[in-house]
DNA sequence: ATTATTTGTTAGTCGTGACTAACTTTTATA
DNA sequence: TATAAAAGTTAGTCACGACTAACAAATAAT
């Protein structure tokens, strides 16, 4: 699992709150900057990087997606936060109203042992003091992500080690494009402007969708960058 | 009581750290960016600036001295670090071993309330888990500060409201630069490269030293910038 | 369908707090 | 005391995450 900035967890607990108060599970770059009360060009720039490690998905001026890994750790943002507020509320004598801005500082420290503990300590409640649901552990499940195609920096090689798509059409494309489990893929470019990356194999060079590599599921090869 | 950033805060805390270590009261560069595993380069740069907020006191390729404002603000930091290292312990099931690393997070937590209730919360404990003295609130005090002529913002206006030095020479010094307390004096310039500055009033300007300005407390005025 | 408005992106700038490299001052050693 | 070493500073760069201004695309309104 990797770290992030404070930033960057206030951007992905900020789409996942976004998503929840409207049924719609597509959100846009202004609506993200008025949550934050930051400048559209800022949250833009924000969402681009958060494109690039694979937490979110969206395609130029098209509205933006939580990936399975954005949404695990906009999930654990939004346990932490709940907790503390329940510990501040119901230990330290914080008013319902008083305990939003102190939680919204103590969710950004990061250590699993203590929010582990905090939970104990509260007695594993189910709500916090607003009544909302806190979110279980789900540290377990983070720990299974697999790295994609898409995941790795340029320059890396790695072999593909299955593909999470299994419809005809993209199996078919796979073959196509005489991509094997055995082939030693490189990762020569990524394109910012639409995500898409350059990759190479068995001497050629073929450019590559995003979604498309996000399906591929692979595994580094080390020591040779 | 200004805010300040982590960095700021991790500073103050160092140099106090390291003058209670040493029986000595002045520490350098180095030792600063030593123990904060930064580049000396780096500790200069954040020395001089928490010299113009007057929190420190140095001269150039001098040692530094921590006066009453950043002691003050160092305190609390300590205050809070060991406050926290109790509750991780006492409550969180962490071995002495582990609470540091946590605590140095969570001192940075912006919230007097929480620690005065955290406090209440651990039974007013006066020492940490290691054995360390728990420092006591320190909130009245700090608020009793007064602005001193170092604190100015060029441009800023003010009168003197009173001399903190009551030694013979600095009264005199006082005397034949013409300044009273009915002088409206303005801040001019400030110089990175010693600390002094230049101040004008009834039509003069004049250049006094850093360690001068602050033992000038002033009244600021307002508005008239 | 064409224009207007809203939404989103890019390019370039700024402050913060790191960094390296080169330099100056102070302190220690020969 | 002259020189070497250590300590401290400056100048210039970088990454981060904000910002503004200008532009492009998508949506709404005429």
């Amino acid at each position: 699992m990797k770290k992030l900035t404070k930033s960057e967890e206030d951007y992905l607990k900020a789409l996942f709150h976004l998503i929840e108060e409207q049924q719609n599970d597509e959100v846009g770059t202004n609506q993200v900057a008025q949550h934050l009360d930051v400048k559209p060009a800022s949250a833009s720039a924000m969402l681009k990087k958060l494109r690039k490690k694979s937490y979110i998905d969206f395609e130029k001026y098209g509205k933006i997606r939580l990936l399975p890994s954005g949404r695990n750790l906009a999930l654990d943002m939004v346990r932490k936060h709940r907790l503390w507020e329940t510990f501040l509320h119901e230990h330290m004598h914080f008013e319902w109203d008083e305990v939003h801005e102190v939680a919204e500082q103590l969710e950004h420290i990061d250590s699993e042992k203590l929010i582990e503990e905090l939970e104990r300590f509260l007695g594993h409640p189910k709500f916090d003091p607003h009544g909302d649901p806190i979110p279980p552990s789900s540290g377990k499940y983070q720990a299974l992500d697999k790295p994609s195609l898409a995941d790795l920096k340029v320059g890396e090689r790695c072999y593909i080690s299955a593909v999470n798509d299994h419809s005809s059409d993209f199996l078919r494309f796979v073959k196509e494009l005489g991509l094997a489990l055995s082939s030693e893929i490189k990762l020569e470019e990524t394109r910012d402007f639409d995500g898409s990356l350059l990759i190479s194999f068995d001497g050629k060079k073929i450019n590559v969708s995003r979604k498309f590599a996000q399906n591929v599921t692979v595994t580094r090869i080390p020591g040779k960058k």
